[in-house]
DNA sequence: GAAAAAGCGCTAATAATTTAGCGCGTAGTT
DNA sequence: AACTACGCGCTAAATTATTAGCGCTTTTTC
């Protein structure tokens, strides 16, 4: 159940599946754009064929384009990044993870999405033990 | 302020970095014995000296041993890593990605590190604010 | 203190990744 | 329908990454 499958995507491929999980889907025009160092367009081509033959990404003709998503859900994506950097950042600890957030100019939230946070959290109090 | 510089390491660089953080510091044969298809030692040293070259790590003589460890100071990097990942997968919502951590049963506290989130962001807002 | 073991880092090879060139097809324009 | 522009994906070449072999040095063991 917690074993990762151990993903190992090379450095251009990684930054593809990024994009396109940032953006929830993409064409090939708007993954060069966003890749840096911008290569040839086809050499982003050959990029999302291997993608694809590797099952990561699926296509879909839209009027006649190509547009790329993921095969693996974003949720479930995102959750075992998420793990992954906790074990190598925070010691697993999610508490620590949280306190990072917190103390992060970047990712500090508004009083507003704190009141949010706060909620969310009474909420996994009670439900959380009875698993 | 926000420009990461966009680092760009290798499938295996990447694998041997995050040993170093999860660990502090780590020797070669240590990050050897972590890495998954286990080369050779000498892969692995060809590997630290090119991290070193570059910056990455540096390198301790113990005891005639050398022990290697981050440049890069551990809260730091995991920032950064945090950023990223929330801008990926999380539309950058600090929010979203605590939900998730609450969610995911993997990473879900047990209610006494809740409340002690719960005292950080009572702590966070009356603070947060003042900037 | 000699022999064995372990650690080290060079160098050159192999393997993988990343790349652009090119020609084909489709769609849109006049 | 001819022309143009664009998207497409194949193939082969160039670049990077990854690897093991090897000989040297240091440490440990007996």
């Amino acid at each position: 159940m917690a074993s990762e499958p151990e993903i190992t995507l090379s450095r251009r491929e990684r930054q593809i599946m990024d994009i396109v999980y940032r953006r929830g889907r993409a064409s090939a025009v708007e993954i060069r754009t966003d890749l840096p160092n911008r290569p040839s367009d086809s050499a982003v081509r050959a990029l999302l064929k291997i993608l694809e033959d590797k099952g990561h990404l699926k296509r879909e003709k839209i009027e006649a384009r190509n547009v790329y998503l993921p095969t693996r859900p974003r949720t479930q994506a995102s959750r075992s990044a998420l793990r992954r950097l906790l074990r190598t950042f925070f010691d697993g600890s999610t508490t620590q993870a949280v306190a990072a957030l917190l103390n992060d100019a970047e990712t500090q939230p508004t009083d507003e999405e704190l009141s949010r946070i706060a909620e969310m959290i009474e909420k996994a109090k009670t439900k959380g033990n009875s698993q």
